[in-house]
DNA sequence: CCTTGACCTTCCCATCATTGGAACCCTCAT
DNA sequence: ATGAGGGTTCCAATGATGGGAAGGTCAAGG
């Protein structure tokens, strides 16, 4: 089946496909004489496989650990678990960052009368930067394309 | 003050301030004949106002909203509230997202022996696609950066 | 046989906030 | 005068993705 087809059944766009393949990610898979890429049902597995990958946050790179490890028979669990629970790390990590920027804000908001009056506890504390435990690293975190859900 | 002394005093470092500078969210300053920009206090307190405003996750749109409300004592505190909630929302979704993520794995990796077994559920979930509600939007949720916090 | 429309190809650009580096200029203390 | 340690601009990369242009290909229908 050519690229469309195999976008369609794996639910990977037929430009991230091509970005996975030129990445390394994905084997570069065969032409037919146009140049067309033709795939299989196994490519298309494969490509479900990211795709699921993709879906639970893994990183490009970890995905191509966890392709590897799905491959190689002679696998041991220990490292895919260990792989997951890294990944879980990050993860927890993110959410505690974004969850004290949540509350410190939701704790501003709720301080503040929202009406006609200038005065503000959210702009006071921006001033200031007094209350407030956020700190974060650098923002970044995205999760910003609303779409590209609906394949 | 040159720039090396306003990043110190305000947190936010050279490149940054000249970044935002050029992308219009802070204005322009003054230079020395030199062409060295020159900061006085009045400019590190806005700058630390927005490195505040970063460090809660706002985008850099927002805190050129906030930081015109800020300097606009006509302002309508629900202005300020609005904006701020709306953030809290985003936030919350992300983190709704990325519990999603991790809750999904970490039941995966329950499941999985962790040993010297090629046999693992995350393998065969990440397969069939089976289990799993993820489903998030695209990636790209970062906070990557694990230092840039002590200055 | 030729057109049309739907597909495919590659290549480049934009996003967002941030970092890195190169090439160059300025200032101050030794 | 020299060197260290600033500053300046400009260009590129990050990660995952979308957008679009310019051009080739294929199948169906007139």
């Amino acid at each position: 089946m050519n690229i469309g087809e195999a976008a369609r059944r794996s639910g990977v766009t037929a430009k991230m496909i091509r970005y996975y393949e030129q990445s390394g990610l994905i084997p570069e898979v065969a032409r037919t004489d146009a140049g067309y890429r033709y795939y299989g049902d196994d490519d298309v597995h494969r490509l479900r496989f990211v795709r699921r990958a993709r879906d639970l946050g893994f990183t490009v790179e970890e995905i191509g650990e966890l392709l590897a490890l799905w491959q190689d028979d002679g696998r041991r669990s220990a490292e895919v678990k260990s792989l997951a629970l890294g990944h879980i790390d990050t993860l927890r990590e993110k959410i505690a960052e974004l969850e004290a920027m949540a509350d410190t804000l939701q704790a501003l908001a709720d301080g503040c009368s929202g009406d006609d009056r200038p005065d503000c506890p959210i702009l006071a504390d921006l001033e200031t930067g007094k209350a407030s435990a956020a700190r974060p690293g650098p923002r970044r975190f995205g999760v910003t394309n609303p779409k590209s859900q609906e394949h």
